[in-house]
DNA sequence: TAGTGGTCTAGACCACTTT
DNA sequence: AAGTGGTCTAGACCACTAG
């Protein structure tokens, strides 16, 4: 393993700086020295100190205000980041067959909960669809998806017999903003027929909602059984 | 509510060249203009031009490769944040009177799939802690944890009658990095009997672990009932 | 090897907020 | 009023890699 380059001097100051407060060097809310007096110490541009503190500020390891200076964040508050990948990638990666069923596809009026998710006219017509996501002989995700017909009129002419509602959206339609929530849920009678687990068992959910130009696109809920599926976020600071 | 100042120029060429891949205009794996092109275009500098590009990127919404230029990302990959915040704060926000309660604090060899977490010698005793968060009348959060008396010695002579050891590490322990893995438990019978749920009921659990310079310091389980508590993302984008 | 992005400088002006 | 961070410029050199 050889020797690796130099990092960018941002970066060392950025780590510099960081592992002071790491180490408790630098405490909470403790005020650090202005850019300019930084930029003196490590004999840079001002610039480059400025990278280093705005990037601490974006991964919420100090806090900065104008006249006020830079302090350390108080802790406590923590951000975590997940990364999903499609459906098809996730089984896969486990080594597992990927297969795809559809279970239904309608056209009707959605219920008021998932109107209030969708807006626009309450009696306008959106497609309903249910599939399940194979894993060899498990079922990895049972999702149930409502598409808006207004935003994507397209969809109504598929019958996504072969294809996941959920793949087919991120080929082809432009989005822009993703909301989640992820809880657990118990498998009641209908979804633990449908997903083939034991009546009760835990599944855990992701809702997501996809919005265009603040409209909206989709709204889904992705199911997996307990035991098949979990979260696990990017190694992060702080 | 007044007109707001204009938006810095690298924010407003961000928005514009974010509008185009958003609306389709740029599709998947298009190639956008050089730096030193758009520079040109938006008559600016191209350090301004590479901040907007390097937001983007961060972002997921382009990638960028030396001498092969910029594109539009593929879809598919979507990055969720959350943020938790103490326990406290999420019971107060919730409006709900906050309790504390040690069930038990003891001293001992930790087994095996909790040593592989701690690390060190084997037969090496640690911390190990169990308590309740209590919202009003419900057990909000169920705390199962472990702390290395190697790297946090102090918390030894601590009884943790009074402060949950999530809170006296946040104040109290320098840390680096955390890890974090969401799943969807059922409640055991030991479990719901302490948490005062039915047998069987969901549960949102977060495992966490935290080190500090690559030395652990503690891993948790944090466990909530499924109907009181889910994890909702910032809305953000691709 | 030519062209891309990555970093850096020295200087400037501005916006904000505390004093 | 003064000092902080926020942005921007015009230039430069370098690292990487596709052609």
């Amino acid at each position: 393993m050889g020797k690796k380059a130099a990092q960018p001097l941002y970066k060392q100051i950025k780590a510099r700086l960081k592992a002071q407060v790491v180490s408790g060097e630098l405490s909470q809310g403790a005020l650090l020295p202005s850019e300019t007096e930084l930029a003196e110490r490590y004999s840079c541009s001002r610039l480059t100190v400025h990278r280093s503190l705005r990037e601490l500020a974006d991964e919420g390891v100090v806090e900065r205000r104008r006249r006020a200076g830079t302090r350390v964040a108080m802790r406590g508050n923590t951000g975590l980041r997940i990364r999903l990948s499609r459906v098809t990638e996730e089984i896969s990666r486990r080594g597992f067959a990927y297969r795809y069923e559809l279970i239904k596809s309608v056209v009707k009026t959605p219920p008021l909960h998932i109107h209030r998710l969708l807006g626009g006219d309450p009696e306008q017509e959106h497609l309903h669809i249910k599939c399940l996501h194979w894993a060899n002989n498990r079922v990895f995700q049972f999702e149930d998806r409502w598409v808006n017909l207004i935003t994507v009129p397209k969809a109504q002419s598929l019958s996504f017999e072969k294809m996941s509602p959920s793949l087919w959206l991120l080929d082809n339609v432009p989005l822009s903003d993703l909301e989640h929530e992820i809880s657990a849920i118990s498998a009641k009678t209908q979804i633990a027929n449908v997903m083939k687990v034991e009546k009760g068992s835990p599944i855990l959910e992701v809702t997501r909602r996809s919005t265009w130009n603040n409209q909206s696109v989709s709204c889904a809920r992705l199911m997996h059984p307990g035991d098949l599926y979990s979260l696990k976020s990017e190694r992060k600071a702080l």
